[in-house]
DNA sequence: CTGAAAGCGCTAACAT
DNA sequence: ATGTTAGCGCTTTCAG
């Protein structure tokens, strides 16, 4: 392996000059640059970034938590991170910890050992108190989940007021039994949409019935599909449904179908996230979208600025509603 | 921070008998090792990788190179990657290419730095003047997508095999005009398979007819869709299809139902790799399916002896055709 | 403008 | 069984 030392003595200068020479600095002649250069590129030198992140302190690697790589909410996300990232010089370690704290610890370890330089924590199972230890030396941002009231900056949407749009629209055509596919209320966003779906009815006056109102246990299709099939056996059949996750609703219309009912006209329904798949059922379903590219890019820039030791403030970002043929 | 120095001081003894104690050396005496561990616990020291892996020259970190990140085809893939990679400690940096060469650079010189150890390259439009290059030198394993002849391991299926089963159980069933959706035939798996298809045709003097053969740039529903669209428009109708992955099968599946068809009957859709979202499309889609997370564990195992200097083999995996509703 | 040298935190060969 | 020490490759301060 050639090293500095190498390309310094082959080049006939010493090893600060060489690294002046890989940084830039305008403190070299042109003519030493220019030596300095054709030796690197005679040597074929590349700098270790081992040296260089012993010697900083730091490894340019950020990590990333996410449940589960495969859903689906994540992909712009992450798209986002990993862009504003690399412009950055910074990479991106994306880490699945599958809401377990064991696999959660791997991760938490990488940055106490120095392997990682911070935290986007986008797991809504996150092992709260780890997390706020950890955040005491290290830079963490949460994204999409937080935690009110505690110390850790996040970017997030507003769950309550996206959850009230999409019950709201569902009343305004004219549903009045809206059954509610939520997740466990064990996370905050869960709380936040129950609330929002709570406040839509009763404003229009419609009681909320507790028979109606469903949990999963994990954002999945089948989940979807399981609770679709309770909803469809319920006595006084419900003439539409909201669900959290694009991925239940998904599930749920698959179920709606194969009993011989028809989206909309028997159930409307209502989803979240607008992930890509949602235009490809059929009917396209109607849903809730998330700014998240952006999302991702913000969170980053969030966590570089921590690492700077700047102050950094929480951001609430937008949502929409999409209108589709599910409703 | 504190370093090993400084339990080294405080636990007085060298730093070397504090680094045996961290590797579980039996040379220590059960009373150094005592007090060695008390004095880490009680100043909370976490040994630094940094410093470990420049001394060791290695990063225990490997990179995975896909396209895309949202392309269900490699979840499991991932997942099996993950689990073997974490029990054998290594790290794996996923790495989104989006197939660009400058993106690719730019995890092909975090090899050569020494940020990482060895590349899983998953990306069939990888740059291959440049990955044999670099496996000059590092560590190199492909995964799904292979290079003939050349001495880059990889593991993966028979894709001629496994599309020819999957054409064959289409004319089983009574199919006699079959379209084909390929992607782009510059990658190896569409030629191969492309190949599978004329044989299972040609075997049963079905002659191959060119305006069957559709080619789409890019895996993805959209793709499908416009594909769909122009076999649906052709003189002489097939009556079944075959795409090469099931997001195109799936896109399909949306325009033909689109256009008033009924799957199976007007139309039998057979799709490839078996991704979950497969199950859950009306009808279900009958599909071909590879052993991801076998392939992932296999693909990491490989890494690891090359990096450890051993030989490697590569590895011809087996597939399976499941049938659902669609055929 | 350039060079010498210290030192980031760790491991391991060698010495005792 | 334990200590001493060189050195991994780099950046950066200080001197010249």
């Amino acid at each position: 392996m050639v090293n500095i030392q190498r390309v310094a003595k082959e080049a006939g200068v010493s090893v600060a000059t060489v690294s002046r020479v890989l940084h830039d600095q305008n403190t070299v002649t042109a003519k030493t640059r220019l030596k300095v250069e054709e030796t690197i590129q005679k040597l074929n030198y590349q700098p270790s970034m081992l040296g260089r992140n012993l010697r900083k302190s730091e490894s340019r690697l950020l990590l990333v938590l996410i449940p589960e790589i495969s859903n689906p909410f994540y992909f712009d996300i992450i798209k986002g991170i990993e862009s504003f990232a690399i412009s950055h010089n910074y990479n991106i370690l994306l880490c699945e910890t599958d809401s377990s704290p064991e696999r959660e610890n791997i991760y938490f370890d990488l940055v106490k050992a120095k392997m990682a330089d911070g935290i986007i924590s986008m797991d809504p199972a996150v092992n709260v108190e780890a997390l706020l230890d950890l955040a005491e030396n290290h830079a963490i941002i949460q994204c999409s989940e937080y935690m009110i009231e505690k110390e850790i900056p996040y970017v997030t949407i507003d769950n309550e007021a996206a959850a009230y749009r999409a019950v709201k629209h569902l009343i305004k055509i004219g549903n009045k039994k809206i059954a509610f596919i939520n997740s466990n209320q064990k996370y905050l966003y869960a709380r936040q949409r129950n609330k929002g779906y709570q406040k839509a009815l009763e404003e229009h006056g419609i009681p909320v019935r507790e028979e109606y109102i469903f949990h999963t246990e994990h954002l999945g299709f089948e989940y979807g599909q399981q609770a679709a099939k309770k909803i469809l056996n319920l006595n006084d059949r419900p003439t539409a449904l909201f669900a959290v996750s694009d991925l239940l609703a998904i599930g749920a219309l698959k179920e709606i179908s194969a009993c011989g009912l028809h989206v909309p006209d028997d159930m409307a329904v209502v989803g979240f996230d607008k992930i890509e798949f949602s235009n490809m059922t059929n009917p396209a379903l109607t849903t809730i979208s998330q700014p998240m590219y952006k999302m991702g890019t913000i969170a980053v820039e969030m966590l570089i600025k921590k690492l700077k030791g700047e102050k950094v403030e929480s951001v609430i970002l937008d949502h929409e509603l999409v209108i589709r043929e599910s409703t």
